[in-house]
DNA sequence: CACCACAGTATGAACGTTCAAATGGGGTGT
DNA sequence: ACACCCCATTTGAACGTTCATACTGTGGTG
C-alpha cells in the first residue's frame, strides 16, 4: 500500500519527461510550456511528491530555516512577551515558508558559538536577534561574517544613528507608550505624576523615562522632574517599596515601566492611601498579570513586530534591493489599554445593595 | 584569510587518510587505530571542521531534529506554563544534539497536517506531543505512521491503561498536587473545603478534582462532597463568580484548578469575607500571577517534565530497547508552593503602628 | 534553401556524507 | 610454506536536488 516515496527522478519516469522539467515546473514555471507544465502538475499532485529539503539544502546551501534564541525567563511576568513574540514569529515564518530553529544560550558569547555552529552545520538562513543592547557584540560578529539578520529592538548606542545602522530591525516605541500612558492620567486631572523605573540603561529603560519626561515637559510641569522618578530592580516588591519616597514627593498618579513594578506599586498605593482614592497606576508590556488583576498598561504590539521582521528579514533573503519592499528600520507605536482594577480587593463591591 | 568550508574529502586529502576514516574516527572512533584517530581529531580540531547536516540527513534520512507545536496562548496566565516547558525542551534537545523545530497549528488535524509535511520534507525524527486528550487523533496518526514521538500528558482514555499505551509519555501528577494543597488546607483547621475547577472532561480537570475528592475522604470527609464542588469557565472572572455559592454551602477554603480561578476566587473573597479572615485558596500551575500575588499554587515539575520527555524520545530515536532506559511511562509529583497574600491590598498593612 | 535564433527539454556533474563491499598486511594454525 | 582470518583502511556507489551546458525542433531571415 505505502507507496515509496517519489523523487524527482521517479516522478519524471512516470510521466515521460527529465527531472529537470519537473523541477522546472516547481521553481521557475515560466520556463515550461504550459501542456507539460499542466501533466506534471498532475502528476505531483497525485503521486504526493515532496521535494526533499536536505537534498535541496545540499545543493543550494539554502534551508529556509530561521534561528532564534530562546532567552531565559529571569522575570515570570515580562517572559509572557517572549511567548506572545514566539507564537507570531513562527505563525509569519511558517507563513513564508520559513521553519524556525530554538536555541538557548546564557549570554551573548555562547549565542555567538551557537548561531556560528548552526550556520556551519545547519547551514541557517538568517537570524532574529531579540534584547538588542548598547554594544551589542552578536550584531557586529552577524555584520562581520555577513550573516543575514533581523533585531527585534533598535541598535541602542550613543553615538551612531539607529536608522543609519546596516542591517534591518523592529522596535516598539518605548517612549511613545509612557507618553500616551502620562497624557491620560494628566487628562484625568493628575499633575504630579510619577515615573517609576529601572536603573539607567541608555536603552529600553532610558526609553521609556524619555517618554513620560517629554509629556510632562510638553504640559508644562518641567522644573524639577527628576524628584518625580525613582529607579529600581525590576520585582514587585521593589515597585512596592518605592512608592512611599514618591508619595513623600507629592506624587498622585504613576507611569511605571513594567507591570511587575506597577503591580507592586498599585498594591502598595492600596494600603496607604485613604480607601475613597482609587490608585492611579499605569504599567508596561500588558502582561497577563495586568490583564488578570485589572491593572491599566501599555501594549507593545508585538505580534506585529514579529510579523514585520519576517517581512523584512525575508525581503532580504530574498536577495532582493534594500530600496524597495518593507522598511528597514521600524518603530512601532504601542496603545494604552485603560482597565479598572479588578482583583485587587477593593473594588469589589463589599455589598452592592440593600 | 577566510578559508573555504573543509569537508570530509579535504580533510583527509589534507592529512593523507581516506574520507571514511575520517568519518570513522567521528562516528565509530574504535574502528581506528588510536594513532590514525589522533592525527585525523587533531586536524579536525586545527581545520574547524563541521560535518554538513544536510548531507548527512540527504544519506542517513535523519536529521537530528525534533518537532513541536507552538500552541495559540489561549489564556495568558496559563500560558507561562508552556514558556517554562518550551525553555526546558530546548535546553535538554540541544544537550543531546538535536535540533527544535517550531510550527503552529490551530487544531489536532492542522497539526498532523504539518507533521506529516515536516516529515516528509525535512525528514524530522521525532515530535513532542502537549496537550493530548480522550481520543486524540494525533497519536492514532503518528503510531499508524510508526513515527516516533513521546507526549507530554498520558493518553486520556477511559477504555486503556495509560501505563499499557504503546508511545511513551510524561505527565503531571495532577491529582497528588491537589491531594496534597487539599492536605495543607485541613492542616490548617478546614474541614468544609470547597473545589473550584473545569466541567468535566475526562481528563486534567478530573484529575485535578479526583486529589481534592481522594483527600478529603481520607480525612472522613465524605458525604456529600459534590456540593462543595463547582465547575466553570478557565478565566479570572468565572473563579470570582462562582464563590458565592460555594460560601452558601459552607466552604471556607477553596482548591482551585488553575491560578486563574484561585485569582478571581481569592479577589472575591477578599470582598465578602470579614476583613479578619484571610481567604484560603490554592491555585495550580504556580504562575507568574500567582508568584506576583502571593497566592499559594500547586507547582507543576514543567523543566523536570521536558528533559525526561527528551531522555525517553532519544531513547528511542537511538534505537535502543524499551526495556532499559528511562521509564516509558512518567508521572511526577508536583510540589505545592505556600505564600502569603502581598499585593492583594489587604494584606499589606494600612498603617504599621503608631 | 542554407543559416540562425530561440524556446523547450534533456544530460552530466556536483553538493558532502555514509553504507556496503573490497583491499592490504600482519599474525596464527596446520 | 600455505591457507586462513582479522584488523585497519580504502574505494565505489548512492541519497535527491539544482546548476551549467548540451541538445532538438520550429519558425523566421537573408
Amino acid at each position: 500500500m505505502t507507496q515509496k516515496k517519489p523523487t524527482l527522478v521517479s516522478l519524471a519516469e512516470s510521466i515521460g519527461v527529465s527531472r529537470q522539467t519537473v523541477s522546472n515546473v516547481l521553481n521557475a514555471p515560466q520556463r515550461v510550456k504550459p501542456a507539460t507544465r499542466e501533466r506534471v502538475l498532475k502528476a505531483v499532485q497525485e503521486s504526493g511528491y515532496r521535494p526533499s529539503a536536505a537534498a535541496r539544502q545540499l545543493r543550494t546551501r539554502r534551508s529556509m530555516d530561521l534561528g532564534l534564541r530562546l532567552t531565559p525567563v529571569t522575570d515570570g511576568i515580562n517572559g509572557a512577551v517572549q511567548d506572545r513574540f514566539l507564537h507570531a514569529l513562527t505563525e509569519a515564518a511558517q507563513d513564508a515558508g520559513y521553519r524556525l530553529t530554538l536555541y538557548s544560550a546564557r549570554d551573548d558569547e555562547e549565542e555567538i558559538r551557537h548561531i556560528d555552529e548552526l550556520l556551519h552545520v545547519a547551514d541557517l538562513d538568517g537570524f532574529v536577534l531579540t534584547g538588542t543592547h548598547a554594544g551589542d557584540p552578536r550584531t557586529a560578529w552577524l555584520q562581520e561574517h555577513a550573516v543575514p539578520f533581523a533585531a527585534f529592538g533598535r541598535p541602542w548606542s550613543r553615538t551612531e544613528d539607529p536608522f543609519e545602522s546596516a542591517h534591518p530591525w523592529v522596535d516598539i516605541d518605548g517612549a511613545a507608550g509612557t507618553e500616551s500612558a502620562t497624557g491620560f492620567l494628566l487628562e484625568q486631572g493628575h499633575r504630579r505624576i510619577g515615573f517609576l523605573g529601572w536603573r539607567p540603561d541608555e536603552g529600553l529603560g532610558d526609553d521609556r523615562r524619555a517618554g513620560w519626561h517629554r509629556a510632562m515637559e510638553a504640559a508644562g510641569i518641567g522644573g524639577s522632574l527628576t524628584e518625580l522618578s525613582a529607579a529600581t530592580d525590576d520585582d514587585v516588591a521593589a515597585g512596592a517599596s518605592a512608592v512611599d519616597g514618591l508619595l513623600a514627593r507629592g506624587v498622585t498618579a504613576l507611569v511605571c515601566a513594567s507591570d511587575s513594578l506597577a503591580l507592586g506599586a498599585f498594591a502598595q498605593l492600596r494600603a496607604v492611601l485613604p480607601p475613597e482614592e482609587e490608585p492611579a497606576v499605569v504599567g508596561f508590556d500588558d502582561t497577563p498579570v495586568a490583564a488578570a488583576v485589572g491593572l491599566s498598561s501599555v501594549a507593545p504590539p508585538v505580534a506585529d513586530a514579529a510579523r514585520r521582521i519576517i517581512a523584512v528579514l525575508s525581503h532580504v533573503l530574498a536577495g532582493r534591493p534594500a530600496g524597495e519592499g518593507p522598511q528597514r528600520h521600524q518603530v512601532l507605536r504601542p496603545s494604552l489599554v485603560v482597565r479598572k482594577p479588578y482583583a485587587l480587593g477593593r473594588t469589589v463591591p463589599r455589598r452592592q445593595g440593600g
